[in-house]
DNA sequence: AAGTAACCGAGACGGTACGTCGTGTCTTCAC
DNA sequence: GTGAAGACACGACGTACCGTCTCGGTTACTT
């Protein structure tokens, strides 16, 4: 009647299909990674991919997700600005990770799929905008973060000349860029720091 | 012993390849274009293209460069903020215009060829900065932008959300994004607009 | 490990094949046929022509192999000339038959590709050599033609007339020219018919 | 208003495309010689190439034709046998000399293109055979050859023979083959020879 | 315990596009 | 205006993957 049976699922097809199109993805740009190279690699019939997964930017998606998911915790020590450098320092990491190399190649398919693309925001960003947004909440209520604006706009004003290095290639994504992004942001491009 | 003779070459096929291009790609996502496609489109054989060029995204950054460059001027009219926005205005209009969906596809391409990533930071990318970068040393000049700053940086942290919004597709790039990024860029994070 | 596995193969587009590769034989030259025409006019991918055949030429040796084999049986009435003029008959009207001048394509194809020459050789003619032959060694046996010669000789003795005048074009292949040659060959170039 | 004016033909460019042409045909098999090789190979541009001559084949057919042309004189020294024989002799030595594979090639052509087939069977072959008529009207003059019978068939039923094993790859042309031929052609299929 | 439904690995299938090669035409420049 | 040179529009090549399909085989529920 309708879909395949996610009960009688193969979690050992599962897992081999996220590790090889990582695998994959680390040896390889990302567009050089077919469906055929990902099956052959997992010891996986095609049939059983597609089954589960629509695209090989899906597949990356799950693999991404997971990976990624534990990694990225909001630390709260009361100091606004050494939390985020903590947990984007974690971040500028995985940016330049090989292992996530995939992540660059997920955020491109999403340019031409537009159900990429919406996966990625809700499923990618988005959560993660909001962990950052809780703490940046708390931040406004101690006065360590301007209470006239919006917490999304200022993760925007953060971690977008991240990714605008990693996309555009003009330099490398480094900590030091942290050290840069932090002055500018809170200090304001006009006043001089006091 | 070499290559083609530029002398020789085709300025009728040439166009056509890049109007074809262009064409072909606001009528559809990106890796939907194919050599053949633009090919047929354009009137001409696939081994004219690959003469002159070793790859679909070559052929898109050649011609979103001529198209864009000379819609992107910086005026000076003595106040910074004005000058930016109304460059930056028309920047958010070419991000949306479908005409230039094709940008998006050459940032995609980039991601997974490391010509492709080169060429765009070098031919796209930096040139614009640079004009960016003059009128901001201007403007640091008579005290408009602090002083003890990298004007890369501030290129960067002005532009990036745009690009942030566009490609991770979590909002739309609006005007009103200025706005915000202004606000919270000029006037820092930490303090209220005085 | 190795190739495709023969019992998979789709007997559906191994028919199709072989007969799109005739039919087109016949409604144009040889080397107008190509691969992509077989494909289309099969209504089968490229790759499945190319899985189990080598070459144009290797498509029609098997269609023209299994269309000539049942048509072209030896009688034995008794009488040598008789038979071999009842068989000799078909092989003209075989000849002159724009169904099989694929066959004419094939040979052409020898010329050029060892395999394809070893292949027509082996597969097309010498079994059919053969075939005379033992009605040869039958006549030999009984007197109808010298018991000093090598029936292969007289094979191509009689059959080469043929394909001369089908493969240089001087004139056409004919059952008169049967009778010619019975003549010339049974009573020989310098003794008159008793 | 006509075609080229052949009195300013270059007669080196001539030379050097018919050269090119054979010796091409000496290096690999007829089918891979093209006319862009023949071209560069000869140091010409293929509009000369194309401007005298429709297609490769008709290259060399003139090439073959200047070639072969002084080689196969007919003796006459009053045996018939014997003359052909010389005469045969030297045929066998060109049909296996690797200098005219070009003539397989040739052949080849003619099966696709008839202009080609009709140009082969005027050019090459009618007045070799004609060639030979003429000796075998003189022995049947003499008696040397029966009087009731069609000479040109005679040339056929001698020289098939050879044109058969040639294309056909049953069997190598030789010298030996000549023996067998004019023992079974002159003495007949059912008569002993006395 | 046997039957059966569905997932599995495998890979052949009809297709589309790839990037290359050769065709025959055309244009340009040198002689 | 011929000849060398080679860019052009075109079509076919043989290959790589696509996403679908069919084939045993195994596995896990049903009866």
């Amino acid at each position: 009647m309708s879909g395949p049976n996610p009960e009688r699922r193969s979690e050992r097809a599962r897992r081999a299909i996220l590790g090889a199109a990582l695998e994959l993805c680390r040896e390889q740009p990302y567009d050089k990674v077919t469906m055929e190279g990902i099956a052959k690699r997992a010891g996986v019939g095609k049939q059983t991919i597609y089954r589960w997964w629509p695209s090989k930017a899906a597949i990356l998606l799950e693999a991404i997700d997971s990976r990624a998911t534990d990694r990225l915790d909001f630390p709260d020590t009361g100091e606004l600005q050494a939390d985020l450098r903590s947990q984007m320092t974690e971040v500028v990491t995985l940016l330049n990770d090989p292992g996530f190399s995939a992540y660059k190649g997920l955020i491109a398919a999403a340019q031409s799929d537009p159900d990429i693309a919406r996966s990625v925001a809700e499923i990618i960003i988005k959560p993660r905008e909001l962990h950052c947004v809780e703490r940046l909440v708390k931040a406004q209520e101690v006065g360590q973060l301007r209470a006239d604006v919006d917490p999304v706009d200022v993760v925007e004003l953060l971690y977008a000349p991240l990714y605008y290095r990693l996309l555009m290639h003009t330099r490398p994504v480094t900590v030091e860029q942290l050290d840069t992004v932090f002055d500018l942001a809170f200090n304001g491009l006009t006043k001089s720091p006091g």
